[in-house]
RNA sequence: UACAUAGGUUGCCUUAUCGCUUUCUUGAUAAAAAGAAAGAGGAAAGUCCGGACAAUAUAGAGAACCAUACUUCCUAACGGGAAGGGUCUUUAUUUAUAAAGAUACAGAUAGUGCCGCAGAAAAUAACCGCCAUUUUGGUAAGGGUGAAAAAGUGAGGUAAGAGCUCACUAGGUUUGAUAGUGAUAUUAAAUCUGGGUAAACCUUAUGGAUUGCAAGAUCAAAUAUACCAAGGUGUACUUUUGUACAAAGAGUUUCUCGCUCAAUCUUGGAGGGUAGAUUGCUAUUGACUAUAUCAGUGAUGAUAUAGCUAGAUAAAUGAUAAGGGUCCUGAUUAUAAAUCAGGAUACAGAAUCCGGCUUAUAGACUUUAUGUAAAUU
């Protein structure tokens, strides 16, 4: 498998978005919090990410992007990890939660520290 | 030569690995895949003006509302720009000229309103004073204030005074002459002289339909049913009467059947157009980009040659690692340069498209102006 994170891999419809806030999961990291659900089983991609960095944090257009950018280089980058933890589909949103521009390494660790977490959740239950 | 200010130009580079968006080619039912090419600014920002484009409205006229306000030119258009004129401020000296800067720069003699403190009085002026007469008048010559006090100086005049009259001066308006496309300037004559404020209302002149790509166009799930067609009209319990649920009626002379209508259920259609998708959309051709020449004081225009340039939509144009530029600081050799170490590398992200304006901007370049300092002749 590539390590590609192309737009299939992030649409995510407008009302699985509105389910997703208001019957997901949330799990709060130190930079990142996380809601999650399971998804469909019948679609091709297992995970639909999400990534969404509030304009009341970080104000400049200039910076979001920059945020953005890093926050989907991390999950593409640690992509065949993720994959192997997965069970079942999921639907994922990625929120930013600090007001200071993000460091890579940092945001790399954080994150799959927290999508452990959901794997050993889903387990459990 | 150095520095400062203002203006103008520019606004980091290379390699490796892994990726993103669009287009093309190969391939193909389709998807996946492989390769190639292209992929963020001077302000993409603010959304302040003007246009293109789109939908709606519109016989014509007036009023209201909004905008603009020295002249000529540029432009698709503008509240933008260029050149010029007036006024004000600063500097310099030759004292009436030059340079630089600023300028919403129509009207206060159409009307209404307003004018802090001080001061007699801030606008149909009478507190003191002066003069007359007798309890009222006349009078702006003189009087501490103020940014501003009823054009200034002199003479005549008078009861005392006063543009009341005259001379010179200052300013405004109108008309004529000369120069200029014009604003205006110079000059002559006539006429006028009770302040400021129009970024107070207002008056005058000119211009202005409204809404914005979330416009608009096409396709179109789900859900619901104004409509059309076809089919159906009870079920459960109880020996029965009946009971429960249920929308359960009307007409066809009275009843039953049948038929019709209504009501309701099921299926199909139709319509509408929500979610969503495509288009508008981005270059084969334009107020286009680059270069050159010519015209013009200039904004700008004309001609020739070459070129065809991002198109996302939970919003692509990136991340990581290494190295190099440039600038600053410090240390060492040394005072030109070199080496080492540390730091900095701005403002900022297209969203229908153009022309402006405004604001932000590390560093570098420029010699285009102006100023300062030093050196040399």
């Amino acid at each position: 498998m590539k390590l590609s994170f192309s737009k299939q891999d992030q649409n995510l419809s407008k009302s699985n978005i509105n389910k997703l806030y208001k019957t997901g999961v949330r799990l709060h990291g130190s930079q990142l919090t996380i809601i999650w659900r399971e998804g469909d089983s019948q679609t091709k991609n297992p995970i639909k990410v999400l990534i969404s960095v509030p304009k009341k944090n970080i104000k400049k257009a200039v910076d979001r992007n920059y945020t953005k950018r890093v926050i989907r280089e991390s999950f593409r980058a640690n992509k065949l990890k993720i994959y192997s933890l997965l069970l079942k589909p999921l639907e994922i949103i990625i929120i930013y939660n600090k007001s200071t521009l993000p460091e890579f390494n940092k945001l790399k660790t954080e994150l799959l520290h927290l999508l452990n977490l959901i794997t050993l959740n889903e387990t459990n239950t």
